[in-house]
This record gives C-alpha cells, sequence and structure tokens, in this order.
RNA sequence: CGGGGUGUAGCGCAGCUUGGUAGCGCGGCUGGUUUGGGACCAGUAGGUCGUAGGUUCGAAUCCUAUCACCCCGACCA
C-alpha cells in the first residue's frame, strides 16, 4: 500500500483529554479518535491491528472446533427477563423503546441471545458439544469510562459459548478454551498471565480470568514466582484481611496491576435453566445443557498491548500486531526520479514476497516521515535517498532499537528472509 | 452517583481577577525556495468564546441554570 491511498492523521501534539501512554499513542498515530465519552472511531491503521487481533483468534477458536456466527446488537428485553437479568443487571445495561413501546437493550453479552438461539434448533444429545463465537461490538454505559479504548463504552469483543450435556464435558472443553487462549495470546506476543477470579455479573462457579502485566492495569493480582496466582477480588473472597496478609508475606506472592483481556467462565446451568434450554440424553432424561463463556476485549488488547511496547518515540509493534511488516520512506522521491524507482523496486519485490508494506510517497520532508513511522511503531523501517539510489542501497532502521544499516539491493531478498517478516 | 478539574479556530493554550466587542503557537491553504531528523520567507482562510437565561449602554470576562469532557473511587473484556 501507499500512503497516497492509506491515509494517514498523525499528530504533533497530543489531545490533552489522553493520559496514559497507550490512549496517547493511539490518539497521536491517528489509529483512533473519539465521537463520544467511551466511544472512539477506528482510522484504517487502528482497524489494521484490531484485525491482526481478530484473525489470531478466529484461527485459534477453529482449530479447537468453534464457529463463527454473528448476533444481533439489539436486544429484545424479554429474553433478559426470562433469565431474571433485565433488574439485576443495572444500569450499565443501555435500554431504550422501539415505536411500538417494546422494550430492548444493547447487547453488553450475548448468554440470553444465543441460549435463545442454540435451545430452539438442540434437543438431543446426539448434537452435542456446540461451539459457537462471533467478533461484534458490546455496549456497556459504563459508570466511568477510561483510558480510551481501554475501558470503552462500546467495544469490541470476542463471545463463545459451548453447550453440552453433561459438566465432565464442559470441563473438558472448559480446558480446551484455556488452551486456545494460551495460544492466542502466545501468538500475539504479549506479556500475559493467569488467574482464579471471581465470576461476577455473569455468573457460574469457576472463571479464569487472562491479564496482560502492566502499570496502568485496573486490577490487582497476587502472583506467584511462576507468575500464577489470583485477582485479588478472590483472595478477599477466601481469606480474612488478617489472613490474606500472613499469607502474602508466607508464600512471597508479589502484587501486580493487570489488565483483563479475557475471561472464561463454566456457567453451569444457570441460563439454561432458566431459559429452558434443554435437550434429552440417551437414557431419555431431559437435561438441562451446561453451559460455558468464553471472552476476549479484543480493542482492549490494542492499548494493553501498546503499554507494554513504547519508548519516547512512540509504539513499538509485536510483529503480530503491526498495521504494516515494513514501511518504506523515500526522500524526496516526487523530485529525485531514481530514489522513486529504486523505491519502487523494494516495494515490489516485498509485495511479490507477501510482505505487508506501505510506501510513503508524500511530499513532506525526511523528518516528518520518519518521526510518523517511528510513533506508528512499524517494526521494519526502510529509507531510500539519493545516497541509496546513487548506490543501489538501502538503510534499514530496525524500530525496536532504531540502529540503522546499510544493505545493498542485491542482499535485500536475505534481509527479508531474515527478518522473516 | 460522590469528590476534583476543564470547556475560547482542527490541536495546544493566553485573555476572565479589574466588562469596552478575541489573540499566540502548531496545523491548513496559495506562491516561492527547500527535502538525511517534525524546513524557511511572504501572503491567506478559519471562532455562535459549550448552551440557555440574567445583570449592564456594553459580557469570553460578573450572576444563575444546564450540557459535555477529563481525573480520583464503586462496575467490567
Amino acid at each position: 500500500m501507499k500512503v497516497s491511498s492509506f491515509p494517514i492523521f498523525t499528530l504533533k501534539g497530543v489531545p490533552s483529554e489522553a493520559e496514559v501512554p497507550s490512549h496517547q499513542l493511539m490518539i497521536k498515530s491517528g489509529m483512533i479518535r473519539k465521537l463520544s465519552s467511551g466511544q472512539y472511531s477506528w482510522y484504517p491503521l487502528g482497524y489494521k491491528v484490531v484485525k491482526k487481533i481478530e484473525e489470531v483468534i478466529r484461527q485459534e477458536l477453529n482449530n479447537i472446533g468453534c464457529r463463527e456466527i454473528l448476533m444481533p446488537t439489539v436486544q429484545p428485553a424479554e429474553l433478559w427477563q426470562d433469565s431474571d437479568r433485565w433488574d439485576k443487571y443495572g444500569p450499565e445495561l443501555l435500554r431504550f423503546k422501539d415505536r411500538n413501546n417494546r422494550d430492548f437493550c444493547l447487547g453488553p453479552t450475548f448468554e440470553e441471545v444465543i441460549t435463545d438461539l442454540v435451545k430452539n434448533d438442540v434437543s438431543s444429545y446426539k448434537n452435542l458439544p456446540i461451539n459457537l463465537f462471533q467478533i461484534s461490538s458490546k455496549f456497556r454505559d459504563e459508570i466511568r469510562p477510561r483510558f480510551g479504548v481501554m475501558r470503552a463504552r462500546e467495544f469490541i469483543m470476542k463471545d463463545a459459548y459451548s453447550f453440552h450435556e453433561s459438566s465432565i464435558c464442559l470441563d473438558k472443553t472448559y480446558e480446551l478454551y484455556k488452551t486456545a487462549y494460551k495460544r492466542i495470546f502466545e501468538r500475539l506476543m504479549l506479556d500475559y498471565t493467569i488467574v482464579d477470579a471471581d465470576s461476577g455479573n455473569i455468573g457460574g462457579d469457576v472463571s479464569h480470568e487472562f491479564h496482560i502485566i502492566a502499570d496502568i492495569g485496573e486490577d490487582d493480582l497476587l502472583l506467584d514466582k511462576n507468575m500464577n496466582g489470583m485477582n485479588i477480588e478472590i483472595a478477599k473472597v477466601k481469606y480474612s484481611e488478617h489472613d490474606l496478609s500472613k499469607l502474602i508475606k508466607k508464600s512471597g506472592l508479589t502484587h501486580k496491576k493487570g489488565i483483563e483481556v479475557g475471561h472464561i467462565f463454566k456457567l453451569g446451568q444457570k441460563y439454561s435453566t432458566k431459559m429452558g434450554a434443554s435437550v434429552t440424553s440417551n437414557k431419555s432424561e431431559v437435561i438441562d445443557m451446561f453451559m460455558g463463556c468464553y471472552g476476549i476485549g479484543v480493542t482492549r488488547i490494542v492499548a494493553a498491548a501498546i503499554e507494554q511496547n513504547y519508548d519516547d518515540k512512540g509504539i513499538i509493534w509485536p510483529s503480530s500486531l503491526s498495521p504494516f511488516n515494513a514501511a518504506i520512506i523515500e526522500i524526496d522521491g516526487n523530485k529525485n526520479k531514481n530514489v522513486r524507482s529504486l523505491a519502487q523496486k523494494l516495494y515490489d519485490i516485498m509485495q511479490s514476497k507477501k510482505i505487508d508494506v506501505i510506501l510513503d510517497d508524500r511530499q513532506v520532508t525526511f523528518g516528518n516521515k520518519s518521526k510518523d513511522w517511528e510513533l506508528i511503531g512499524v517494526p521494519n523501517i526502510f529509507i531510500i535517498g539519493k545516497k541509496e539510489s546513487e548506490e543501489q542501497l538501502i538503510t534499514f532502521q530496525r524500530r525496536a532499537d532504531n540502529k540503522k544499516e546499510f544493505v545493498k539491493l542485491d542482499d535485500i531478498e536475505k534481509l527479508l528472509e531474515k527478518l522473516s517478516i
């Protein structure tokens, strides 16, 4: 792609409303713009990162037999009344009426809709287990939206649901998701940990949270040397205040801040019983289905990843998340034909190798382009100016350490292979 | 919802104390010179001063109400 057809909107300054690094950098690099409190539009640059995360999730869930669906964002109140959550969920459930005065809400989560969906089509144990997921916008009228997309009111979440005839089958599937989640966060190259958690509003008895460790995290975690542990919420329930501080001292637990990016629950029969989602077993018994649900905060991961990967110049994307694998900066390409043709040549080579590359063909000075791509955080930057074009060289800058080196054009394919981008 | 704070040009801000009809930097546009680290010169466009009401001859400035946004707490991916 070329910048002439891929608009980027970097800023020199940053709006005063952004406090944490990820929020500032996302605005400054032009990934997002605020529409209203907790609501953001995604420009191509930011949305590409979202898509990369979605694709990893999609692949790993498909690998465990989970299939993608899409459900409506606007949900009828009746379903929520069936599950008893219409009254229990609280004001973060945004409610409104349609023209016929019927009550609706914007979906913050989809247990009701999916249970209703599946119960109408599944009546035999022979159809189970079933695993379905969607990646879609959720709306929660948060008490206090914060830190940009970190805690937004409208956000993209992957939510998966499983249905079983027995708790044993649910247990097995739950472990399957846990493994898939580990693979997802490893592929995204993020520093994460898994903790025992409180299942909160969603319900159920067993749950684990996946956290990205970061100072601005909103959750308090107690972790041992192997980074295993629990959310402090759970610890408070399990132990008294006194026992807790004793336990922390004795077992050498450390207190870290985490950003919750994934949460898996064993729901059991909570929703199936309330909503009448049952199947007939091989012994002709009617059984309420056992359910699990499994969430990943897609847009939150974008912010969390930046919190773990930035310096004073900007974002430093892990290759798994970067909107582009490589950026080519041409210096004065509008006037210098040799520069332009060398840049085009490198661009063609990369395209033929299926490298996701952006060529900066704007009519701005080198300093502007350089600052922009360092800010945007593309891991591999290639610079072509007068010197390079005369000597058939390319300057290669690695964003991680900003070191530059000359590479002969003849050696460029070797370099690209070495970088495996 | 409680506490704190901010609303003036696309962004960052000054002006408000002590009322006199809006300014600076960045950005934008035009022309020219530039292009290896956010260039320079000249010109130019852009503002219901968050909104409504009040006080006054006169309000960005004083008063009242209201809205929006940000930060600290309780909720969550």
